[in-house]
RNA sequence: GGAGCCGUAGUUAAGACGGUUAUAACGCCGGCCUGUCACGCCGGAGGCCGAGGGUUCGAGUCCCUUCGGCUCCGCCA
């Protein structure tokens, strides 16, 4: 029963000893055989506890790692009876003698393996209840309990080391851009909404009644505002906050390594980055990386791997085959105003249930169907094979390089929907055939962005980066006259199919930024509104500059191969955007929403305080 | 706003064809054990089958609603 187990532990706590005089002189990685002999003091929390009734074993662990003590009756009688009450998670603070392990008696699969410390005394500093789960790296509890019992989650070695290298990762970043003349500089957390972009989260001012602060997306004014403040190189490893659904790899609120640098250009910041880069690898993980790093277009990324974040770990890359079946007497490939198709080598093996599966998959990204055709030695096996003529056949034969045991697939009609799904599908096939090097950093810099996108729910352009981006020379005409065809002076560094940071250079004078607000649909009413503090900064000799920001929770996640940035955030939300561990968001007082001026608006279901989850959940 | 997967002892799962008392492993509690290391052996306790409603003689199982977790689309300058 519960009640028997909570009593046990109770009644334990009347052993719990103050800390006293007592001091750490190790922790629980560090001790070899070169320490035969010494005495020494560990405290931390029982791992797993074997009692053979003689001699006790208890894994000792903290933030380091494991080391074995024993408890033995030779060396202290009292201390040994005393030990038969440790269960797992109490804490420890242990004095003992260091020896080597009896012949045979090692453990190579433990860093302190040769070693174990006998205990001349010890503390029982707490103790714990039974634990929600085991503190283990390989039982796996539901994503629901560790983030309910989340310091319990954060005792596993395996995220504890996620911190580690994060924190490597933060330290190597100050490093590296405090060398290079950077000054961290800190922004403010309540300020201006501006149009464009994510939904702010909005703060409601007590003193300006009515009136609203807006978390920031990103520091991007302030840092451009800070070089018109002529302090030349700003960076800062700053919280952003955007209020949009989140996903494995997105966070209401999330970690950026933000920069900026006046007098540069895009070559400087490009290399300012892959430095960083190069240094946080080295730091972090012992890894050196390569730079420079490969450079591609949008328009040939997009033409190539259908996305503008393309993992360049493996191939399987998309072409266009319009031209090819434009005349087909296949309607949809004869109409469709983009067809590609995507060659895999050795794909003929495939199932029907997994191309059924594939053909699912496509469909998330408004595809209709997938079509694909087998190259088998003596016929092309596919549902469309007798649409196409000879010439089709000749035609993709040669473009696509096609040999017998390939499949192809295709994908036909608006171009966004034919690169999203043949993309996303490209990444699926990836992982699906093992083609990727789990061990690889593949990155990549994307170039020569669009300067706008058509927002169809606007009816209007918006800008691809953000207001405040460059076009690129001569484009500033181009824009006005076809928007969809400017570029900016924007690029992205990409790691391994995810987008690490983006950055541009700025525009730096007010005349051309009033023309990037026009261009966006503004009147100068409404950019003086909104902007007019950038602007007047702007005219006051605001000098060149660009910058770029990276995601650091992402960043995180692929260092230590993570598969959500949940893993490398202490406390996380979850999918709905709450915390499970505290309960946020929660209900407010009447009082707090009178002294804002705030009221709510009925909603039919009454504000109650929230019930807790269950009785173990921790309150206060 | 939408789609999919999942909720069963403390945990991870099995049970799905509607039919005795809902299984297993680990964990937990008690006992034995001086070389274990995910110790071993013996014994024991532990369940509102996420919640609510319905169909039925009978529901963990079928139907409806709802809550929660995850993945994804939309969204994310």
């Amino acid at each position: 029963m519960s009640d028997q187990k909570l009593d046990v532990q109770q009644e334990h706590q009347q052993y719990i000893e103050p800390l006293g005089d007592w001091a750490r002189s190790h922790d629980c990685c560090t001790l070899t055989a070169a320490d035969t002999g010494a005495e020494v003091c560990l405290m931390g929390w029982v791992q797993y506890r074997r009692d053979h009734g003689g001699l006790i074993f208890v894994d000792l662990r903290d933030r380091q790692g494991l080391t074995q003590i024993v408890f033995s009756p030779d060396v202290n009688p009292a201390a040994h009876e005393r030990a038969h009450v440790i269960r797992s998670e109490y804490v420890l603070a242990i004095r003992g003698t260091v020896r080597p392990r009896p012949e045979g008696m090692t453990n190579p699969g433990m860093k302190t393996g040769e070693i174990e410390v006998y205990v001349s005394e010890w503390k029982l500093l707490n103790t714990s209840k039974t634990p929600a789960f085991v503190i283990e790296d390989r039982t796996e509890a539901s994503e629901n309990l560790r983030l309910q019992y989340r310091y319990l989650d954060l005792r596993r070695p395996r995220m504890a080391n996620n911190f580690i290298v994060r924190h490597k990762a933060a330290q190597a970043t100050r490093r590296y851009l405090d060398e290079l003349g950077f000054l961290e500089i800190e922004t403010p957390y309540l300020t201006k909404s501006t149009p464009e972009g994510a939904r702010d989260f909005l703060v409601p001012s007590r003193l300006n009644q009515g009136q609203f602060y807006a978390l920031p997306q990103s520091p991007q004014l302030f840092k451009q505002l800070l070089m018109m403040s002529g302090m030349e190189r700003y960076y800062q490893i700053v919280r952003c906050f955007r209020d949009e659904d989140m996903r494995a790899d997105r966070q209401l609120e999330f970690t950026q390594i933000d920069i900026e640098m006046s007098f540069v250009d895009e070559e400087q910041v490009m290399a300012m980055a892959e430095g960083l880069m190069a240094r946080v690898f080295r730091d972090a993980l012992d890894r050196e990386i390569a730079t420079p790093f490969p450079r591609m277009s949008y328009d040939d990324a997009m033409a190539r791997y259908g996305v503008d974040k393309p993992d360049t770990r493996f191939g399987l890359e998309l072409q266009d085959v319009t031209h090819i079946v434009r005349g087909s007497n296949f309607k949809l490939f004869a109409t469709a105003e983009l067809v590609k198709a995507m060659r895999v080598p050795g794909g003929e093996t495939m199932t029907r249930k997994e191309i059924d599966e594939f053909t699912e998959f496509v469909k998330i990204y408004g595809a209709q169907g997938l079509a694909w055709i087998k190259i088998r030695p003596d016929e092309w096996q596919s549902p469309i094979a007798k649409f196409l003529s000879d010439a089709e056949r000749a035609g993709l034969k040669e473009a696509l390089g096609l040999e017998t045991g390939d499949i192809v697939f295709f994908q036909a009609g608006a171009p966004g929907m034919v690169n999203a799904a043949l993309g996303n599908l490209r990444v699926r096939l990836g992982e699906h055939l093992g083609l990727i090097d789990e061990n690889a950093f593949n990155f990549l810099w994307v170039t020569d962005f669009p300067l706008f996108e058509y927002d169809e729910e606007e009816k209007r352009y918006v800008a691809c980066h953000h207001p405040f981006t460059s076009p690129k020379d001569g484009h500033m005409d181009v824009m006005v006259e076809n928007p969809a065809a400017a570029r900016a002076r924007a690029y992205d560094m990409v790691l391994n199919g995810y987008e690490l940071g983006g950055g541009s250079i700025r525009n730096h004078t007010a005349e051309k930024q009033r023309r990037m607000f026009a261009a966006l649909g503004f009147s100068p009413e409404e950019a003086e509104a909104q902007f007019g503090f950038l602007t007047q900064a702007l005219e006051m000799g605001a000098p060149p500059h660009g910058g770029i920001a990276f995601g650091m929770d992402r960043l995180a996640m692929l260092l230590t191969g993570s598969s959500s940035i949940r893993d490398v955030i202490a406390f996380p939300k979850t999918q709905k955007a709450t915390c499970l561990l505290t309960q946020a968001p929660d209900n407010v007082s009447a009082r707090q929403l009178r002294d804002l001026g705030l009221r709510l608006r009925e909603t039919g279901k009454e504000a109650a305080p929230k019930a807790p989850a269950s009785t173990d959940t921790p309150q206060g």
